[in-house]
DNA sequence: CAAACTCCCTGTTAGC
DNA sequence: TGCTAACAGGGAGTTT
């Protein structure tokens, strides 16, 4: 599943190759896949738009559009489940899961793969219509310690839930919130404001750790059928009843806010201390 | 406010 | 072998 890592690195791909171009055709081949507007009007509409800037906001790609008489601004897309980006020289055959074709001026083509068709684009001249609600980004600057932790602790939500909230934080999904918990050795189902300072400090810090190192690696590899090369390898993400790296106990699956959760019950204790442990039976 | 449920989808997999 | 049913999962919307 795309998450920040995955969504940063299609960007970086998308960059490369479509900045500048110019869209001179769509197909939309499955209509949901187009959120806005409708299927006709979005294809009538990005005609003749040039793609001046390709950046990301949490988990959506978000296409900055210039034309002679501006009429959108802004091509948004999001991957969800199964989506993924291909740009190709063009004339190629479509694969089967092929949801919307872009052509481009210069001959190539952005094809939108997708298989579960969850994925969505979004053309629109306001892009904070769509991604107004979002949290702050795991890199933001303004984002500190001090803030993360007063963040957290106004909440009396579970960790796993509260970090996949994009309302919260932008771009965490449930790979990286796992991984960032393991790492930080906090239990999915603690509750947000029960953290100390420095826990939440820890978090933070593990949080934009992970999300660095799986920037660096192009992402994690879904290998479900998604075309995704990232080399990320998760430490606890898929691989219950597996070793813990840490300390060697087996990696366990349980569910948290209806979302698979993967942890290690030995290095991630609900409770601190057996002291603490006894106070509570 | 927090959490659970439902829906949207299809490839994969467990069970028969 | 071949079939069916359960399942996963991001996010929006609804209900508890």
């Amino acid at each position: 599943m795309p998450e920040l890592p995955e969504v940063e690195t299609t960007v970086r791909y998308l960059r490369e190759r479509l900045l500048g171009d110019v869209i001179v055709g769509a197909q939309v081949r499955w209509a949901r896949s187009i959120d806005r507007p409708k299927a006709r009007k979005f294809c009538r509409a990005v005609k003749g738009m040039n793609i001046t800037a390709v950046e990301r906001r949490g988990k959506f790609i978000v296409i900055s559009l210039s034309q002679v008489q501006q009429s959108f601004a802004y091509l948004l897309g999001h991957l969800r489940m199964s989506g993924s980006m291909d740009v190709i020289d063009g004339g190629s055959p479509l694969s089967k899961h092929d949801r919307v074709i872009l052509r481009f001026g210069s001959g190539k083509e952005l094809r939108f793969n997708d298989p579960r068709k969850f994925g969505r684009f979004y053309l629109v001249h306001d892009m904070l219509e769509v991604v107004g609600k979002l949290g702050p980004e795991p890199f933001d600057r303004a984002l500190g310690p001090r803030r993360f932790h007063s963040e957290l602790t106004k909440k009396r939500c579970r960790l796993k839930p509260l970090l996949l909230n994009q309302e919260f934080l932008a771009g965490v999904g449930n790979i990286y919130a796992d991984e960032c918990l393991w790492r930080s050795q906090l239990h999915p189902n603690r509750l947000s404001c029960s953290l100390r300072f420095d826990e939440a400090k820890l978090l933070l810090r593990e949080l934009r750790r992970v999300l660095k190192e799986a920037i660096r690696a192009n992402g994690t590899d879904a290998g479900d059928g998604v075309v995704e090369n990232g080399t990320y390898e998760p430490r606890v993400y898929g691989r219950t009843g597996e070793a813990c790296h840490r300390c060697g106990e087996l990696i366990r699956r349980i569910v948290v806010g209806q979302r698979g959760t993967h942890y290690c019950p030995s290095c991630q204790k609900l409770r601190r201390t057996i002291k603490a442990q006894r106070n509570h039976e």
